[in-house]
RNA sequence: UCCCCGAUAGCUCAAUUGGUAGAGCGAGCGGCUGUUAACCGCUAGGUUGUAGGUUCGAGUCCUACUCGGGGAGCCA
């Protein structure tokens, strides 16, 4: 079974009317008395495989009768163009070899709980679901390294031990090495601005660590992150490449995983809709929406419109619960049950989102210049936007030490966040990096922090020191606004939260 | 760490508000030559998360714990 003499589903419309073999896992199968329906799944693609009695041998056709869901096989036919068939292909199996039945397989083609998905993920891959995801995954990540690699940047691998704190200490994860405290990056900019003097335009991408007890739709503890850094760069020429590289990544997303796409229900239009420029507001002008009539407006239409929902919702299961009393067939009996119980889950929803509107209205409305922007905050005001938004000039306590101070208000810093479009909130961080040796070493003073340890980053204030910056892009916060994905742990093939990895 | 919600068959969920635990899917058997999460018939499947309490009687009410979901803080 040498790769040559299989051809990939993928393949299948260039080989019509010719006889190939297909190789890989039942998917799906629908037996008739005459006729089986197998859908196959291959890695490539789904292919419906079609075996009529008196075409194969009768104990192939019974082993295929009552062989069970993801059972692997090789089978060989005839590729046949049809409409009905998903892809558009099918196969007119003529013969075929089983290479492992499978009995009682965990997952279902129904509905399962995110938990039980979770435990059984080294075989939640095979789901259509993630196995679409996994494929934008691929196409983001190699998107990201085209863009740098196309525009001049050099790839620095930065360290996963290290030694310097570049957030939020109370965040570390600390490692025993050989003795020593160490712990894993939180990022890799430090060393990727020594790189930077170095080679101008530069770019770190691996795996992140922040040991932040946050159980949200987008956190992770252990999750992947891109971060370019640039020599002789200005704030407004931040903005500009990082509007230019989201751009760059959704349009080959576009371009390559249409299909996937479609199969999540990702909005294509509003991803359409994502090219330079993005919106730019600054920090205190955010700020001035959260605690005005907009966000209140807009708060109050949103919980509004909840309600609307919830008297329909509420409406049909009245109508659905009084029909279920009557006298009717089993099989609608049954069809309303479902319905009922899709219909209640989408009550709980908008049950928590009524609920917490008004939670979010008082943290919008109570907001006071000098905090930093919390989830909810950066929820309601990228939900206010059709496309990305810069949120630009913090004020210089939310934010770490080395973001520059702004010399024409010495209160904010020179700093960005960029907020994805309806509520998917935060996917980069960056700013301007501190590039005065004086005020630096104050700041790590301020801090707290050992400027022995940071000496090396002194060091490149005290040679040849230049305005440069970058920022972070969080992999997995960018899968799962693109894909419409609800929580990022569905972005990444293993996650790890915080208290629970499984495999 | 705090707030809200939940735990019933392998999975997803019901149980008329305290009165004999049910359905679909999945599994097994049978039927059907065009199915699309196929359909139809039959069969098996349960100490209702754990421990205690109230009651003639608890899946349902109370307390504690465990686990899970959502949200806050923090962040990519």
């Amino acid at each position: 079974m040498s790769e040559n003499q299989t051809t990939p589903v993928s393949e299948l419309e260039n080989h019509v009317d010719q006889q190939v073999t297909l190789t890989g896992w039942l998917y799906n199968s629908r037996a008739g008395g005459k006729v089986l329906f197998l859908v196959l799944r291959d890695g490539t693609g789904l292919c419906q495989c079609i075996v009529e009695k008196g075409k194969v041998p009768d104990e192939t056709f019974e082993a295929l009768k009552h062989l069970g869901q993801e059972s692997s096989l090789a089978v060989t036919g005839q590729v046949r163009a049809d409409q009905r068939s998903v892809g558009g292909c099918e196969l007119a199996v003529t013969a075929a070899e089983v290479i492992c039945p499978t009995a009682d397989y965990p997952i279902t083609p129904k509905a399962h709980g995110v938990d039980f998905l979770l435990k059984h993920r080294h075989l939640h891959f095979r789901s259509q679901r993630q196995w679409s995801i996994g494929r934008i995954r691929h196409t983001v990540i190699d998107a990201i390294r085209r863009f740098f690699n196309d525009n001049g940047f050099t790839l620095i691998d930065t360290p996963i031990f290290t030694t310097i704190v570049g957030e939020d200490q109370t965040s570390l994860f600390e490692v025993d090495y050989f003795g020593t405290p160490l712990h894993l990056t939180q990022t890799g900019q430090l060393y990727l601005e020594s790189a930077a003097m170095s080679f101008g335009k530069v770019y770190c991408f691996g795996p992140t660590f922040r040991a932040e007890k946050s159980k949200t739709r987008r956190h992770l503890t252990e999750f992947w992150m891109v971060e370019p850094e640039v020599a002789f760069i200005d704030l407004p020429g931040l903005l500009e490449l990082a509007e230019n590289f989201v751009s760059s990544i959704v349009a080959r997303v576009l371009k390559d995983n249409r299909t996937d796409l479609e199969t999540l229900g990702a909005d294509i239009a509003a991803l359409e809709k994502i090219q330079p420029p993005f919106y730019r507001l600054t920090y205190t002008e955010a700020v001035d929406i959260l605690t005005g009539p907009k966000a209140n407006d807009f708060l109050a239409k949103q919980l509004q419109d909840f309600q609307n929902t919830k008297k329909e919702l509420d409406t049909k299961i009245a109508d659905l619960e009084t029909q279920q009393g009557g006298q009717m067939k089993q099989w609608k009996k049954d069809k309303i049950a479902a319905e009922l119980i899709e219909l209640r889950s989408q009550l709980s929803e908008i049950d928590t989102k009524i609920e917490n509107n008004p939670k979010h209205a008082q943290l919008a409305a109570d907001f006071r210049w000098g905090k930093d922007l919390g989830g909810s905050d950066e929820t309601i005001i990228s939900l206010m936007h059709d496309k990305p938004v810069f949120v630009t000039h913090y004020p210089k306590q939310a934010k770490a030490f080395y973001m520059k101070t702004d010399r024409a208000n010495e209160k904010v810093v020179e700093n960005f966040d960029l907020l994805a479009p309806e509520g998917f909130g935060e996917i980069i961080g960056g700013s301007v990096r501190e590039d005065d040796y004086d005020v630096l070493l104050d700041k790590i003073n301020a801090e707290g922090l050992d400027p022995e340890t940071y000496d090396w980053y002194l060091d490149l204030r005290r040679y040849g020191s230049v305005p440069h910056g970058g920022f972070g892009l969080g992999v997995e916060r960018t899968v799962a606004w693109i894909t419409a994905e609800k929580h990022i742990r569905q972005c990444i093939p293993f996650p790890r939260m915080a208290d629970k990895v499984y495999i």
